[in-house]
Parts: structure tokens; sequence; C-alpha cells
DNA sequence: GATGAATGAGTATTCATTCAT
DNA sequence: TATGAATGAATACTCATTCAT
């Protein structure tokens, strides 16, 4: 049974295939996984329910897709920021928080739908490996705290564990109430919160 | 067709409706809403689930009491450390931090689950009233934030509503990955965070 | 998940469970396995489809319970024939005869369904026990034939595991076309069948 | 829609129609009629399942032809015989059996499939046909047992139709078990089990 | 209060067949 | 001839809910 791959239409048309991943996605992140029925997804493509599994083995391979795809993306952006902030802490963890906040753009839904499933997700043998991709992740930003922390650059009388997932969950929450063009960008969004966790709240 | 409401075992048993929404509750955090079955509820307690329906109208009753109860519970903390703080900001947002973390002692399930479902259950008209009931809350936070910009104990070159999401949803997501028993406790937490909070990450 | 096993109705009522296995068994046999569908069932029994799902885990569990009720009365029956028939391979035989084609009687449906769909059950690897209870029954066949040759009752100039296929195989697939109360009973079968078993078919 | 018939390729290259019969064959007799799938048989040739469609008019299409050259040859095959055996109806009986089982020769599949599927496929309306021959085959058998009394060949204590249907189901049903290069030819089955149809299994 | 049989609408998935390219 | 996208009806199974006992 092999997987079914993705061949790109000779005229350069937009694919079936990512037309169903990208409805899927945004259905996935409107109702939940588990509440996105195959008929959903089929209809808002403008198909028959049975058509999909033409393109898709089942509704988990959609889903498996979608998330794996985002996760690889994220991970060779944080891996460029470090590469190029080179040994300063402060420009590197910047640089993961504007990368963080700037996946929104293009991956809301996928981020959506982790953070509402990812409970029961986690538990699937088929999606294990996102676990491992994610703990990739977190070791990015764990070292630069660390780094930082050495260089004297970042305080040391915090528990950087904490400030590590303080920062993390405040940024991947800001997918469910970010809405594009209005009041903020998404760089603005980065600079305030950048400015909060350098500098803190209270008035000097 | 009257709501079912509690009426405590003669003997002073401890009560099954309890139970049912303690099960319940732990439940719907683990998989979800959509995905936990009634007779899963009724497995866990003991019971077939046709039983259930003595106890309560139907699933949603159930998800709507343990919403219910946990929002009202929250809003009269954070109203009662409103009130102790007097007009000292700070010490009013270290008490809605506090409350906010300590929430997670008793109402993990009940935090976890709205995460996840919120998305969809915000939606329900059933449900409406718990958005309701969350404006209330927003609104303590943001109120005590614009207080102390005015009095000048924090600054003010920060977007204040970033600042309030931004702390908010850190708070809230440590339901996540907090554990009874581990290292940190949930006032350790609140310490660090506000710590963090107010004097930020950088070394002098 | 526990197996859903018989609780005969106190007052003594014919069993829905029964029912199920029964009217399951007739068109299993009529239509075969695969073209049998969980609809037709439950329309034959007056349920809806759902409803079997109360009594049975899936669809294989009714098959596997058919089969499995089948094969063991038949080896209760075949060890019952060897144990009276003492050391008397002629008797032994006509009695095996006899057990196999009385088995119509009660089983025809099981008999039937055993013929048609055992080339595909027989690689479901549910289903592997009864090739194993199947073994159990080739073996009394074949050492009633090797007994009868050692003691020159039967002829030692026949390859005896061909004649045990040969009779094996005929007396099976008699329930294609046995039909109760007409022409010939099942003992009258028997009797034939032994008499040209025995005898052969030519004039003296 | 013009049924479509057997044209040769040109070059006389092996035709894509017999090597559609060939594999559907095979897989009917593996898994039956009803659960193998028209992608199961193109995979099998290696096309893909609508260009079947080019071939034969349906899935019923194909087992029908399938069936009935096996049918169709088997009665040329049985004629022969009698026409051969003149007025001998040993020899006339020694020669159906022996042209049944070396049918398993060439038509293993085209069998099995009979034997499986009947109960289903007799009661379609397009394979009525199959019925009507395969009672012509029927009236060779028993003709020959009639004529081989009345010649005081066979015994006359015996139930010639019970006669009948007990050689004919042993015979068949060799199909199930015979498999080439191994233990017995064909030939050594068919002798054996005429000795043993001519003069039993009893020692004298 | 509790049981367990039954409902009926819904779910993901399969599959023979069609047809434009 | 062959492809592969699409159909639409069917399939086994699930599940919140009802209700007589």
């Amino acid at each position: 049974m092999a997987t079914k791959r993705a061949r790109r239409a000779p005229g350069g048309t937009a694919d079936r295939r990512q037309q169903i991943l990208d409805v899927s996605a945004e259905l996935f992140a409107e109702r939940g996984y588990a509440s996105t029925t195959v008929r959903n997804i089929a209809e808002r493509t403008g198909l028959l329910s049975g058509s999909l599994y033409h393109h898709f083995d089942s509704k988990d391979a959609i889903l498996d897709e979608i998330l794996t795809e985002f996760v690889d993306e994220l991970i060779r952006r944080d891996e460029a920021v470090l590469a190029e902030s080179g040994d300063d802490p402060r420009r590197a963890l910047e640089g993961l928080i504007s990368v963080t906040l700037n996946a929104i753009a293009d991956h809301r839904p996928a981020i959506l739908l982790l953070q509402n499933d990812w409970p029961v997700l986690r538990d699937v043998p088929r999606f294990k490996h996102l676990s491992d991709k994610g703990a990739i992740i977190d070791r990015m930003w764990t070292s630069v705290l660390e780094e930082g922390r050495q260089r004297k650059v970042f305080r040391d009388d915090l528990a950087l564990d904490l400030v590590w997932r303080f920062v993390r969950d405040a940024l991947w929450v800001a997918a469910r109430w970010y809405e594009p063009g209005r009041r903020y960008t998404l760089d603005d969004i980065a600079d305030e919160y950048s400015k909060l966790i350098f500098r803190g709240l209270l008035q000097k």
C-alpha cells in the first residue's frame, strides 16, 4: 500500500491534494479533529466524501501531512535563526520569538489544531514522531536561554525552565486571538512581547 | 423536563452526582469532549450508561455544570483578590496571577477542557453564558493594568492589551504541563512568573 | 473489553442472542459471509442494525460463535462414537459416517457456511482455532481407517489418505442438496453411503 | 452496449483479455467473488481499475466468461468419453471420473469458484444458463449408472441417485486439496477412487 | 435508582463504475 | 488502450438517548 504522493498537475494548476489539506486544516482548527467529519471536508472542497480517498488513505493521513509539514518547516526556520544569530543570545531569543509568532501567518490552522487536539493526538502511535520533533524545538529554546545565562546576558536568579515554558506558552496561544489585518501585526506583537520579556512590566 | 438538581444522598454518602461530574471532567480533559462517550463516563463511575440519565439530562448538561462551577468560583476568587489589594496595582496583579495558577490545583480538568474544546464550545448557544463570564474576568485584569499605568507603577511604553494577553495565556497554559508533587509548587511558579513579568529577563 | 456472554433471560424466554445466531447462520449459508450485511441480519431478526451490537461485538464475533459451537459439538459426538465402538473399525467408521451426516440436521447452515467460506476464513487469524479443531477430527477418521487395515478388516491395496478424503468430502457436501422431509432421511443416506463404501458399486 | 469480444492482439502477443480472465479466476478462487475487488484484479494484471472496462463490461461479465468457458469444455469432454466408451458402462463411468478429476488440472480456479460461490450465483439471473448446462452433465452421469444397472454390471440394491451424488461430490471437492506435483497425480487419484467405487473398502 | 435492550442518525471507509484526457 | 479523478451507494460500526422493567 504505497503512500499516495503529490503529483503536481503538469499545467501548474493548484493541486486537489493541497486544496484538501488546506480545507482540512481550517476545519480541524475550527471544530477539532474528532468533530470534523470527512463529509465536511469533502463538501468544502466541492467533492463527495468517497472522492477524498482517491487522494488520501484516511482522515488520519490528512492530519498527519498537515502537522508534519508544519513542524518540519518550523524546525527549519528555528535552525536558520540560530545559525544567523551567532553567539548573541539576546538576538537568538528575539529571533525565535519572531519565528514563532510569524509562523501564525502561514500555519495558523495547524497551530490551533495542535493546541486543541494535541492531548489526544500525543497518545496515538501514528503521531508519535511529532513528539520527537517537538523535543528538538524545545532543546533549541532551552539552549539559547542557558547560553544567555552563562554569558551573563540573562539574569541568573530565574528558573530557566519556567522562563522557557512561560514564553513558549504565551507565544503559541497568541494564534487563538490573533487576526490578520487588525490593530497589531505579528511583528508588532513580537516587538511588544520581546520588550516585556527582556525588560519587564515595572517602571524603573 | 425539569433540570435535575443535586439531592444529597440521605445517608450522607458521597454524592453520585458529584462523582459523575468529577469523572466526566477528567475524561473530557483527557480525551476531549467529543471523543469521550457517555459509556466511558458510566464505566468509570461504575454504572451503566442509561443510569447517568437519572442524574443529568444530557452529556451537555454535565459539561455545563463542570464549567459553570469552575468559572463562577474563579470570578469569586478574583473579586476577593481585588477587594483585598486596595489600590496597589502591583499587589493586585500578583494576586490575580496567584489565583489563576492556584486554580490549577482544584480545577485542572476544567481548565484543560476549556482550553482544548473552547473553540468548539464557544459557538454552542448553550455555552454562551460562559463567554459573558469570561468577559467579566478579562475586565478585572485589564483594569488592574490600566490602574497600574495611571499610577505610574507600570511602564507606559507597552501596549497593555498585549501585556494582558501575554500574561493570561502563559498562565492558563501552565495547566498543561504542571504536575502536582514535582519540582515546582504552584506558588513557586507564581513567584517566578511574577519576577519575570515585573522585572524582565535581562541582567541590569 | 469483556466478551459479551449469554445471560439467559430469567423467565426462560427464547434468547435474542440465540435468535441472532440462528438468523445469521441461515443468511451466511444462503449468501455467503461477505455478502450478508449486518442490516440483513438485523432485518430478519426484527431489529435495527445498531441493536445487534448490544449483543455481539462484531459481525466476526457472530460468525465465530456459530462455527465454534458447531465444531465443538461435532468433536464431542465423534469422540462418543469412537468410545462406543470399542475395537471394531467397521462399526467405528459407520458411526463416524452417521454422525457426520446427522450433523446436517442440526447444523446445516454452519456446514454450508464452512464449505463456502472456509477458503477465505482459514486465513483470518481470528478463525485459526477452527483449523486446529478440524485437525482433531481428521485424526479420528484416519486412525479408524489405519486400525481397520491393521486388523485386516479393510483392504490393504488402497491409499488410506485418499479413501479418507473421498469419504469425508462426499459426506460434507451432502449438506448442499439434502432437504429434510424429502425422499431420503439422513439415516437412509448414511446406510446407502455405507453400503457403497464398504462393498462398492460392482455386482459380484 | 455491445458485448466486448476477444480481438487477438495483431502481433500475436498474449492477450490482455485472457490475462484478465486468468488473473480474475485465480483471485475469485482465492478470496471469493464478492471479496475480490476490481482493483485487485487490475493490480495483479498491472493495470489501473478503470482500464479493465475497456476489455469487459463489468465484473459480472468477467465471471460469466470464466465459468461459461469451463462448463462448455467440460460438457465437450464428457460427451467425448461417452461416445468412445460404446455400451460399456464401467468404462464410461471410469471415463467420467477421469475427465472430472483431470479438469482440476486446467480449471482449478473455476472449479473452486463454482463450489464456493455457486449458492449465491445460482440465484443471479445472469448465471441461470449455467444451471441448464449443469443439468446436461448430471444427465450424462445418471444415464451411465442406469445403463450399468440394466446391464447388471452395477449392483441393483443401491439407490442410484445417491450413488451419483456421492461420487460427484467427492470428485469435485478434490479440487480443494489437490496440489500438482505432490504425492498423487490426478490419474493416481482417479484410479484409487475408481477402485474404491467399484469394489468397496472391505476385505472380501 | 439502576438496568439493559433498543433506537436512529451519524461515522469513516470501500468499491464498481464512468468518463474526459 | 490506458489513466486517474470522480461518483454515489453501500458497509460495518458508534453513540447519545429512551424506556419498560
